[in-house]
DNA sequence: CATCTAGATGACAGCGCTGTCATCTGTCAA
DNA sequence: TTGACAGATGACAGCGCTGTCATCTAGATG
């Protein structure tokens, strides 16, 4: 109870209190089924009673391998990553994996370098965000001794394994919902630039393309983070510059946030006179007044999936490489229900 | 370039390249200043040549300790654990540190059980969030060998090292705020419900007490995570059971947020109506219409100052122990300008 | 010129596990 | 009864570093 000894119990100190040997000990806590009953009973004890806890850079050292994930996001703050991790850390749990988990900050060679510190540690499996990686990132993964799922995006090239979806799909729907809601002048709104930013506008461009309704003009974008006030600021220049829009498509529901306050403060009735879609279906957006037309993306699931697919590897139930597609669906809410009931 | 071998290099490799033993290597890496310069060069060229990755199961097996900082907290989707966990990360960048990092789910046994794992890894460091760690907990803390920090909060006895803010006091001022404000009948809203909501709370009722204002009914409260959604639903039926309530303050910027949708649902005019208050300061209150009054707090600050103290304690500039009061801003905004206007 | 000393380097024994191989049972078919 | 064999356990050599101690310089000192 109290006064407990400094220094912590090692396997050799199990094993004695045991009565049987360190391999024995180590076998039990690996794989209990190798170790008849009786023995692992009273082994199991003398870990209780010892409160022996294994050291993992012995384990590791010894093995070979950490039973480590490492996770590399390009933002904590994002929360869109924070709902990813939640996944992936409610995905891991019970399953004796740690999660090892780094910040790129949206850099390439600081993913780069994140990724080889990560590889030396010889991770049980990565999961990495984006399908973006330099060509020296790329192969650093390939050659790892471990499986790979890249994340939040789907591409033709998978390194080993993908769970994500087409941003370029998902903006091309959600430009077309405002087209069939009977907006004609649809402006895009884009912060970050990464570039799954990039290919939403790929989307929006070809949905409007399409339609016949493109104009390189109506579109506002900044390098900054997505936040509210960089959506109400990029479109009050827009706003400004283009009095003709009549709709705006969001590449983050922040920024959809920031339209409808800057809206209100024009007087520019949502949906009526602008109709807007964000993206992500954030919590907040379905709250809002108006509800705020958004892209459900699961990435809860998206995060579990990920490490279903790393164990189902790493166990061998499944050693196929895949690419798991995760879908999207656009959530039409108020906020871009103005055109509908007009005439078109 | 291409055709890396499989195998990393060792420490070995690079001795043998660079014509000395593994110990001088060794001290290169760990010490630069304890070999001479010419030697230095060399063994640093041969590191770069051989790709030479050290291996920190055996680093930490070797020394017995890890070049890293555990941090445990309570979530990973909360905008405010996201923004200290990006000031943890930025400062401990380039310090050679790694994170490792929990997820207690705001549940102590977890956070105990989190705190045995990490602890037996002999990090360098930990800083955990709250100072309501369980007796088991805090004594797992105290016999640590390691500096320990408590963020989010500050308490009277400190594990070890603390840096946060009152929340009782926050909340105090922010009340007070809303009562100096011409608002009479003031209730709250909170969710989570966590020992820092609760200590928040105490503050609230403390302000209006003290005002001759407390009213135990005008409390609605949810165990939920906080969001925006349930800001909403939480108003709904404050304002449903007490029509009489003129002003909100909220545990958290979320709930703000969704009693604004609320009481533009309802044709409440804020602030004229009901006078509103958040807490933390979200990036959103500032960009909503009206703007939300609300409490900052210097999260990334904390982060950074925790690194700061834990990093300063562990090269010895700093060896005492130290609570570090961050203290808060009430931040007033539109969304409390309503009765200030009016005769008292 | 012998002695001392600081600076630079090397040798080597672990750190606490794992994995391989060897050993020792008891059981069962021939 | 014997050999074969699977099941259960033990012995032991590392995994790749670090830290201690020993060794070997090249001045500095008297």
């Amino acid at each position: 109870m109290s006064g407990t000894k400094l220094r912590r119990a090692r396997l050799a100190d199990v094993a004695r209190a045991a009565g049987v040997s360190e391999s024995t000990v180590s076998r039990t806590l690996r794989d209990p089924t190798l170790v008849a009953e009786a023995t692992r009973q009273r082994i199991l004890a003398a870990v209780a009673a010892t409160g022996y806890v294994p050291s993992y850079a012995a384990r590791a050292l010894a093995s070979g391998r950490a039973d480590v994930i490492g996770v590399l996001v390009p933002s904590v703050t994002n929360h869109v990553f924070t709902d990813v991790l939640e996944g992936i850390y409610s995905g891991i749990e019970g399953t004796g994996f740690d999660i090892q988990h780094g910040n790129t900050r949206y850099q390439p060679e600081l993913e780069e370098g994140l990724l080889r510190v990560f590889l030396s540690q010889r991770p049980a499996g990565m999961i990495i965000a984006g399908v973006d990686q330099t060509d020296t990132s790329r192969r650093l993964l390939a050659d790892a001794q471990c499986p790979v799922v890249q994340i939040m995006d789907i591409g033709p090239e998978p390194v080993d394994m993908m769970v994500g979806f087409s941003h370029e799909a998902a903006a091309h729907a959600a430009t077309r919902h405002l087209v069939d809601a009977g907006y004609r002048n649809v402006a895009f709104l884009g912060a970050q630039m990464d570039p799954r930013t990039l290919r939403r506008f790929a989307g929006y461009r070809a949905a409007l393309s399409e339609a016949g309704m493109f104009d390189a003009g109506r579109v506002e974008t900044t390098a900054d983070p997505s936040s509210v006030t960089a959506g109400a600021a990029l479109f009050a220049r827009l706003a400004d510059r283009c009095p003709e829009v009549d709709a705006v498509f969001c590449n983050n529901d922040d920024l959809a946030l920031g339209v409808l306050f800057e809206a209100l403060r024009r007087g520019f009735d949502v949906p009526d006179r602008l109709g807007l879609c964000g993206f992500n279906d954030f919590e907040f957006a379905a709250a809002s007044e108006p509800g705020i037309t958004s892209v459900r993306t699961n990435r809860r699931e998206m995060g579990r999936r990920a490490v279903e697919l790393l164990l189902g590897r790493l166990d061998g139930t499944d050693p196929a490489a895949r690419v798991v597609d995760l879908g999207f669906e656009v959530v039409a809410r108020r906020s871009t229900a103005g055109r509908a009931a007009m005439p078109a």
